[in-house]
DNA sequence: GTCCGACCGTA
DNA sequence: TTACGGTCGGACG
């Protein structure tokens, strides 16, 4: 670079921001995805770009760049932390055009330039300054103040949207100081939207006044005591550290060492095609059109270019401070090239935007007919690599694996279906035998391309960053891969998006979803390899009907896909499925084939001692009953106590039967009956036999040694997870014989298990979205919760509180979590209706905000037929306005419920996506393995236990920031030991 | 064989 | 009073 160029440095993330706020919303006409912003940048690219040598004004650019913000993560956070603390995530709308905007600069054949660490601000004043050493003139394309300072006679700025330029005078008329005084005009009058605290009272007059008067700040500061005002001179002596952090602050970075040289800037030639085929996937007709004619391009021989929507840290905003690392979805494809059977897309009735496109899409999905003679089955390398470049130019495949179990721990590989565009699917078979197993073992059916062959061409595919892999229920096809050495990524999931998108509104199976979107019912499972004792595993099934029903899966999920994934932009869900659902697939599919390590021998002997004792216990009930009845057996023992004994307090089931829950037989047993006493222990030495120490041993996986657990994302109404199979999310704790199960729980030698649980989170989600004062100050400062509410309802001193006084607090704190009644306290205490009903409207005297909360809750329910939780996620309850008093009633209670609930499962599944990268991050080793609600558990070396301890704590503790900062602190308990018993 | 209710383990 | 999953008995086919 030398005197005489001109280098042009665009403030991407500047302008983004501002285009965004100052253009009116754009989306594409195809599928509604915003790109208002994009629009805006691309005309001001090529304005900058095209125009530039016409306008007297401004030179032709020689040297051009655009800069972006990296991530938050700057030095400024360490000089001071609630640097840029109070930005609130990007807007919805916003989120996916980080990334587009950078494509476009790529398109546009112009450096795109950022860096981990630093704001684009200091790459601009580094390259500026470079540029001026060099001679040569710099426009700076922003109009943010903060790039002020760096105005000379050679350094101009450009507001593009006002066409104005901003040189020295005009740095004076607006602000009364020339650039160089700008840092400290800056230092002391701060920065709300960045959080640049500045002196309170000092605003950019008074700044400009004072330095006019004194020269520069340090003067100032030196000299403070000569001010005449008093309350102004009082504050700038208070608050002189202050100004110099500011300052700090506020100064750009004039030496980042950057990675680029300016003299790769020098502006290079347009590539027509490649923008072009940018401009036209974006679908700006008019900027494609113009492009086309400058440079001699034939719009209409070109394809849209494939724009994946990739990850960009800034995309998260201020959010992520540990990078997910995944990327973000691909966009659905233009109608255009992926309209079902070649149907014309319906661009006359598609309105611009995302509900338009919906209401498309659903109607084009019920027309649409499933053929299943029209898939292919694959069957020859050279078949196979049609399809796989199919797929890779297609950007977007669904993608299903047929398998010979359940269990994706322990099942092989029969085939696999893809799918490129609505209608066009295959399936190819892989490891089919012939039917007849009996005569020799039955071998490999012929013609199917040999596994190792198959999984070595598909692999770039699966793995290849540019294009997006749907499945319903991902992460059983993530862990199928994996053990075939794939890394599926990118991700989408139509479970997971149909669970976002409809959590309470029935299931999200594949086949409730095709008969309710598609309006079709696919080939069953069941009907492929039968049930019960006749059924075979899938390898059995012949390759023709395996692949009807194989590569319909296939097609299925591509239109589910593309019928449901905009309606995330539509309904405002994207972020809660790009920040609690798709990021979590892999973390629990990690931690599900862990597994956790399950000693036998401790199982096995606590199974003997529980036998032992339930048969001690059996003698004498058979004695206490007169006869030798199933113990088991609620009906039989019902009739014994009640009917054949009479005893007193009996109530029935809805069915009619005598109810025998420990509760009642509890009541009994504490008036002196012996028999129901006798039931209720042998009851629970059973129960944890036959559910725990029996049964957990058959989960021990033969090749691992290891239980594997089965969590379910997308079962639940209120967005907390399921564990299944075995469900290690019950395991006993409560009472001692119980707890000896979790002791069978054990790390590896020379490991430890790390149990860190939330403390009280939902009463502190409770206390943060109903903003009650009291809760709040009292976990602010650490004091029993329980005892507080007692204090607050009975009067009674927290010192010295009688146990039963506390406990009854705890049961209502609970109730209100639970959306309390009159009836529902008074079972739980065992105290007369009308005591527990004083209860409550003394809690609500004592604690009006839960009340209000509680109705508003159940009004908004009501208006919307969802509630949400504090990060956006919605739970339906479309009965809400049943006129059934008792079924309404249920379904306010679970909707005051679900709120809380929901918010303290986002939190957990915020954390659970950080933790890995965290982990990694500070060089640790440990492994996450199990999620039980409020509490995760980890597995690691001995000697890295406590270096490990602080760091899942600080992840936990701070899960809800930067998207939520919570009223009340997050409090975890941590603990190792060699066993879950002695770590929880 | 399959389904449902009762019961009970967890948060 | 919220949210789940597993086991059992018993009724149904």
């Amino acid at each position: 670079m030398k005197k005489g160029d001109h280098l042009f440095l665009v403030d991407g993330s500047g302008y983004i921001f501002r285009a965004y706020h100052a253009l009116p919303p754009l989306t594409r006409k195809s599928d509604g995805l915003p790109v208002g912003a994009v629009s805006g940048f691309c005309n001001m690219l090529w304005k900058l770009l095209r125009e530039a040598r016409d306008t007297s004004v401004r030179d032709t650019p020689t040297h051009f760049a655009v800069i972006f913000d990296y991530s938050s993560h700057t030095f400024r956070k360490e000089i001071y932390p609630e640097y840029k603390a109070n930005r609130s995530a990007p807007p919805e709308d916003l989120i996916p055009q980080f990334g587009l905007i950078r494509q476009a600069t790529k398109a546009f054949n112009l450096p795109c330039i950022e860096k981990d660490g630093y704001e684009a601000d200091d790459l601009i004043a580094t390259y500026a300054r470079q540029a001026e050493a060099a001679g040569a003139e710099v426009t700076i394309i922003s109009s943010d103040k903060d790039l002020m300072q760096l105005v000379t006679p050679m350094v101009t700025m450009y507001d593009s949207m006002k066409d104005k330029q901003i040189r020295i005078p005009d740095v004076i008329e607006k602000w009364g100081v020339p650039p160089e005084k700008m840092i400290d005009l800056q230092a002391m009058t701060g920065d709300s939207t960045d959080n640049v605290p500045g002196i309170p009272g000092i605003g950019p007059k008074t700044a400009a006044q004072l330095l006019e008067e004194f020269g520069d700040l340090d003067t100032l500061l030196a000299r403070a005591g000569e001010i005449k005002q008093q309350k102004r001179r009082e504050n700038i002596i208070q608050y002189a550290e202050q100004a110099r952090i500011s300052r700090q602050l506020v100064t750009l970075k004039t030496d980042t060492p950057v990675d680029v040289g300016i003299e790769d800037f020098s502006l290079e030639p347009q590539n027509g095609p490649k923008l072009v085929a940018f401009l036209k996937a974006m679908e700006f007709n008019a900027l494609t059109r113009r492009a086309a004619e400058a440079t001699g391009v034939e719009a209409s021989e070109i394809e849209p270019a494939n724009v994946p929507i990739q990850a960009v840290a800034e995309a998260h905003g201020p959010d992520l401070d540990i990078a997910s690392g995944d990327d973000l979805p691909n966009p659905p494809k233009p109608a255009a090239s992926a309209a079902p059977n070649g149907a014309k897309p319906a661009f006359g009735n598609v309105e611009g935007t995302p509900a338009g496109l919906v209401k498309a899409r659903t109607d084009q999905a019920l027309a649409a007919k499933i053929d299943r003679s029209s898939y292919a089955t694959i069957r020859d390398v050279a078949a196979l690599q049609v399809w796989i470049d199919e797929a890779m130019a297609s950007g977007v495949i669904a993608f299903d694996t047929e398998t010979t179990s359940a269990d994706p721990m322990q099942t092989e590989v029969v085939g696999l279906s893809l799918a490129t565009r609505p209608g066009r699917a295959a399936y190819i078979p892989i490891n089919h035998v012939s039917g007849d197993g009996d005569l020799l073992g039955g071998g490999l059916v012929e013609h199917q391309i040999p596994e190792r062959e198959v999984f070595r061409m598909l692999k770039p595919l699966l793995e290849d960053a540019s294009v997006l892999k749907i499945a319903h229920s991902m992460k059983y096809e993530w862990l199928v891969m994996h053990r075939y050495g794939i890394d599926l990524h990118p991700l989408d999931d139509t479970m997971l998006i149909s669970y976002v998108l409809d959590a309470g509104e029935g299931s999200h199976s594949m086949d409730s979803l095709c008969d309710r979107w598609l309006g079709h019912k696919p080939l069953a499972h069941k009907e492929l390899i039968g049930s019960g004792k006749s059924s075979v595993t899938f390898d059995k099934v012949s390759i023709e009907r395996a692949t009807e029903y194989a590569a319909e899966d296939a097609d299925v999920t591509l239109q589910l896909w593309r019928l449901l994934k905009p309606r995330l932009v539509a309904d405002g869900l994207m972020s809660v499925y790009e920040r609690l659902e798709r990021p979590l697939i892999p973390v629990l599919a990690r931690m599900e084939e862990r597994g956790i390590s399950v000693d036998r021998q401790i199982l096995s002997r606590l199974s003997g001692d529980l036998a032992q004792s339930a048969a001690a216990i059996e003698e004498d009930i058979y004695r206490l009953a007169g006869e030798k009845i199933n113990i088991g057996s609620p009906k039989q023992m019902g009739d014994i106590l009640f009917g054949k004994m009479g005893l007193p307090g009996g109530s029935k089931t809805k069915t009619g039967q005598w109810s025998t829950s420990a509760q009642l037989l509890e009541d009994l047993a504490a008036e002196g009956h012996e028999l129901p006493r006798k039931i209720v222990d042998w009851r629970q030495l059973t129960k944890l036999k036959s559910t725990y120490t029996d049964a957990l041993p058959g989960y021990i996986n033969p090749r691992t040694k290891r239980v594997h657990t089965s969590y379910a994302m997308a079962a639940t109404s209120t967005g907390r997870l399921s564990s299944s199979e075995p469900n290690l999310q019950n395991i006993p704790v409560r009472t001692s014989e119980g707890r000896k199960i979790r002791t069978a729980f054990i790390a590896e030698p020379g490991n430890k298990l790390i149990s860190a649980d939330y403390s009280q989170i939902e009463l502190r989600v409770l206390a943060h979205v109903a903003e009650i004062p009291q809760l709040t100050q009292a976990f602010a400062d650490g004091i029993d919760i329980h005892a507080m509410t007692a204090s607050e309802m009975f009067g009674v001193p927290v010192k010295d509180m009688p146990s039963e006084v506390r406990r009854r607090a705890k049961a209502i704190n609970f109730g209100i979590i639970y959306g309390i009644s009159a009836f529902g306290l008074a079972n739980q205490l065992s105290i007369p209706r009308e005591e527990a009903g004083q209860y409550i409207r003394t809690y609500f005297d004592r604690f009006p905000g839960i009340k209000d909360y509680m109705e508003a809750t159940k009004a908004f329910a009501r208006q919307h037929g969802y509630v949400e939780t504090i990060f956006g996620r919605r739970a339906h309850y479309p009965e809400i306005r049943s006129s059934n008093p008792t079924h309404r009633a249920f379904n306010e209670r679970a909707a005051i419920n679900a709120p809380i609930q929901g918010s303290a499962a986002d939190i957990i599944r915020r954390a659970m996506v950080r933790m890995e990268p965290a982990l990694n991050e500070a060089k640790l080793s440990a492994r996450m393995l199990l999620q039980v609600h409020d509490e995760l558990i980890f597995e690691t070396a001995d000697e890295e236990v406590e270096a490990t301890i602080p760091v899942i704590r600080h992840v936990m503790e701070n899960a809800a920031m930067p998207a939520v900062s919570l009223s009340v602190p997050l409090h975890v308990d941590a603990r190792a030991a060699h066993n879950w018993d002695e770590a929880h």
